[in-house]
DNA sequence: CTACGGAGACAACCGTTGGTTGTGGATCGT
DNA sequence: ACGATCCACAACCAACGGTTGTCTCCGTAG
């Protein structure tokens, strides 16, 4: 199936006359009378019944026809998504299960008609995302932990934008397993498990400071070998514990019986950053960030913690 | 752009490689990457890195994917609502504004997961009606007034489906237009204008007897120059009025102020039927059917009145 | 370091499609 | 009955989309 032919159907439909759709699309009466007939070929039905005036929608024209502005209205989108001359809002994520995903997510049900792209840059590294930020890849892009203050140069802007508070995730054999929720001191006697977070990382470096200064037992060493095999040996353990924010999505199966457990007095809190630049008229980026702003600014507050360098 | 070579992008992305998309789709791995350098130059970034192993997703094609695959959606039903073999329910109307189409609207929005084709029969009489119930172009139509008590032919089935409780509707400088609701003998004095509804219609001959039992002034004579212009008459009249179904839709600027005043002891309905073939299997027409069903038994139990003819 | 296997791109070829111009048949209003 | 209008059909041509055959590139194994 063409668009082409659907754009065709549809303008017919609204015009009433092949003449007048021909002159719309900018081709000859002949031309459409083939994509229609094409159309109606492809489809084993026909759409119009041809009268001395014009066309008239047949009953499968009229079922059809909702199907094909849908159509249109999705193709369109389809190339709006897509650079040049995109005018989807598209921001780039580390990660599509933690916090900033969810907050793009909670945006999108709250704007639904906000065109809105979520993006991986393949390259994961602060300088090739703003890279992708100044040459307008993408519009914003969200990093983790700390921005340098004041650091970027002239069109680039940074703002903390979420503090997603952490909670202890561990199988049902674990002894804290049932807890309704702990302080950091509850944790010195137990392993916690973040495989992955190499320690010349922005996170290697947090988690350091968050063990050193609450004397926890944090493995940031070996390999990860993914989020599934994590969740799956935390299921069966009762000593592995690990740390996840608030607002990331993980999924696993019922039978692992998972819980997360809220850390309170402080709360350790993973601050996100965004990245912009400043000179970008995008009307979403602004809602967007207005949006960030506001949802930063109603959430609980309690008392959380963050490293000193980490401090906006 | 075609949907061909988005699906082709879209199977590209889900196998990681165009040689298992080609085997996929059943074609040659070169046509695979003629179609996708095709979309590409179309849209006029790309969509994907070739890689040794295979291919990966750019950004750009991040953000097309999702877009694609509502495209392959859409397209897939829009084939689907489209004989032969459409698969979406199809439900005749005889008009979009009447409780009918206002009953589809709502039963779409409780289950918006159910494919749902509002058409209107070009050829308006029953008989036709019932022919196209017959032959599979509709899955049900919607009738008015009455159905022949037992009086279809084998497959045939037709049950009566909503009583749509009448309002009188008139503009502002009406006499009766701040009354919160009135009975029909209240409405003795006035006239009340129904163009378009010839005697030898089932529709002028309910009104005929509402008339007569009631001792109403029903003018069903005069040609009708259609619904914008009778509620344009209305908006400036003392003395017109006009009786609408409840479930009836009708838009007119606000500056009309035209009011819907609930008409009681009796409540004059107009008993609308659905027509469908017993043996049609679709799930979803079952499905329908017994909205129908639980709607009208939950509509509140105020006494009505109806013609004995009228009556299931 | 080299050789091999696998992946995608390019070239050449060809049938089909989709566009054009020109023309014909049907229908409605005068 | 005639003219105007509308859509379909025919003929022609360029462009597209598919195929087969071949090449280049890259990661890996030996």
């Amino acid at each position: 199936m063409d668009v082409e032919a659907v754009r065709t159907f549809v303008a017919v439909s609204d015009g009433g006359q092949f003449r007048v759709a021909a002159d719309e699309l900018g081709v000859t009466q002949q031309a459409v009378s083939k994509r229609i007939a094409a159309l109606e070929r492809n489809l084993g039905v026909s759409l119009l019944v041809r009268t001395a005036r014009g066309a008239r929608l047949s009953v499968d024209g009229q079922a059809f026809l909702p199907h094909a502005r849908e159509l249109l209205r999705v193709a369109s989108r389809a190339v709006g998504s897509v650079r040049p001359g995109r005018t989807a809002l598209r921001i780039d994520v580390l990660n599509r299960r933690t916090a900033p995903a969810t907050a793009l997510h909670a945006f999108h049900r709250l704007h639904p008609d906000i065109e809105l792209d979520v993006v991986t840059l393949p390259d994961a590294d602060v300088a090739s995302a703003v890279a992708a930020v100044l040459d307008g890849t993408v519009d914003a892009t969200f990093r983790a932990v700390a921005t340098p203050s004041g650091g970027f140069a002239a069109p680039i802007r940074a703002a903390h934008a979420i503090d997603d508070r952490h909670q202890l995730l561990v199988g049902p054999k674990h002894p804290l397993a049932n807890a309704a929720n702990l302080t950091l001191p509850d944790l010195r006697a137990h392993r916690i498990w973040m495989p992955g977070m190499r320690a010349d990382t922005e996170w290697g470096a947090y988690y350091d400071e968050l063990g050193r200064e609450f004397g926890l037992r944090i493995d940031t060493v070996g390999p990860s070998f993914g989020v599934d095999v994590l969740l799956d040996e935390l299921a069966d353990s009762a000593e592995l514990s690990t740390l996840v924010g608030e607002g990331s999505r993980y999924l696993w199966p019922e039978s692992y019986d998972l819980r997360r457990i809220p850390i309170v007095d402080p709360t350790p809190v993973y601050p996100h950053s965004i990245i912009w630049r400043d000179d970008n008229t995008h009307p979403a980026l602004a809602a967007f960030l207005e949006h960030l702003r506001t949802m930063r600014a109603s959430a609980p507050t309690v008392r959380t913690w963050a490293p000193a360098w980490a401090e906006g």
